[in-house]
DNA sequence: CGGCGCGGGCGTCAGGCATC
DNA sequence: GATGCCTGACGCCCGCGCCG
């Protein structure tokens, strides 16, 4: 019963951020394609998880969240040997368990490498990693696609851009697709983008070669309307960028909340199992 | 019905951070 | 150092409920 640890004995105080802060010894997931912290919050998101480097700690799921999916390959670290994997049907998967106290990567044998550690340890990993990992990395090309959908809530017109260079325009209907493609978009010197209008009013970014016939000097002109034009993309993509933020803020906190009611409920069975010892402790020392 | 407060969403700016 | 991404902060707009 000493491995269900509850983790909020953290120093950060009441900052519902500060167990995953101080946290960072778990890892699952792709060992390649994410840094140590952003990995925690994968695992926090998924399993409702977090683990303490001094204490034996638990992974517990939520009833309204997946049993986490461990590919082969994966592996969860923790600082105990004895630390407990929960889940809420019952069922524990096989899981390999590595001690990690003696890992190079997390010593502090200096200071720089202190520095570095205390970094890793305490940077808060973005949103978007946070949630993009909800979907897994093999689908990580569809979901950008289809979180970048440009759904104004004051007009009703689709816009994808996808990171390859390709826009493309959807309907809403499922009754076609145009897609335009744009090579070297983003690099000096290669296509500009501006705004044209679709049938039904669709707002989308069209290609413009840029326009030095010898290849020497453009206008002031030119110059100009190409800085408005890197300007409107730039607002833009800011623009898709802060929606996206502010989902996935929304996606993280409805997590926490869905923690704090897997802890509330384990604290209430704690409660009754202590009582209920207690009561059995009485009755055998009053026989 | 009109005014008011509140909450939520949005666009934009600015600054930090990661990557090249 | 340049560039792009992410996110907090700010102001604005809109919808909703409440009140006189």
């Amino acid at each position: 019963m000493d491995a269900l640890v509850e983790e909020n004995g953290n120093p950060g105080g009441s900052d519902p951020l500060a167990a995953e802060e101080v946290g960072t010894v778990t890892s699952v997931g792709d060992q390649d394609s994410y840094s140590q912290d952003s990995t925690t919050y994968k695992t926090y998101l998924q399993v409702q998880s977090v683990i303490q480097p001094n204490q034996q700690s638990v992974i517990q799921t939520a009833a309204n969240i997946q049993p986490v999916q461990l590919s082969k390959g994966n592996v969860i670290l923790v600082g105990k040997p004895n630390s407990v994997i929960q889940t809420a049907s019952g069922n524990i998967q096989t899981l390999q368990v590595v001690e990690t106290g003696s890992d190079d990567s997390l010593s502090n044998d200096d200071d720089g490498s202190t520095k570095k550690r205390r970094d890793i340890l305490t940077r808060r990993p973005s949103y978007r990693k946070i949630l993009n990992d909800l979907g897994g990395g093999e689908i990580a090309g569809v979901h950008f696609v289809e979180t970048t959908s440009l759904i104004s809530h004051r007009n009703s017109s689709n816009i994808h851009v996808i990171p390859a260079g390709a826009i493309q325009i959807s309907s809403g209907q499922g009754d076609g697709m145009h897609t335009l493609t744009m090579t070297n978009a983003t690099s000096a010197g290669g296509a500009i983008v501006q705004y044209a209008q679709g049938q039904e009013g669709q707002q989308f970014f069209v290609p413009v070669v840029a326009q030095n016939s010898s290849g020497t000097m453009q206008s002031a002109q030119q110059m100009a309307e190409e800085a408005a034009r890197k300007r409107e993309l730039r607002l833009l993509k800011n623009r898709e960028a802060a929606r996206e933020c502010r989902r996935k803020k929304k996606e993280y906190i409805k997590c926490l909340e869905n923690r704090v009611a897997v802890l509330e409920n384990q604290n209430k069975a704690l409660i009754d199992e202590l009582k209920s010892l207690k009561e059995l402790y009485c009755q055998q020392k009053v026989e």
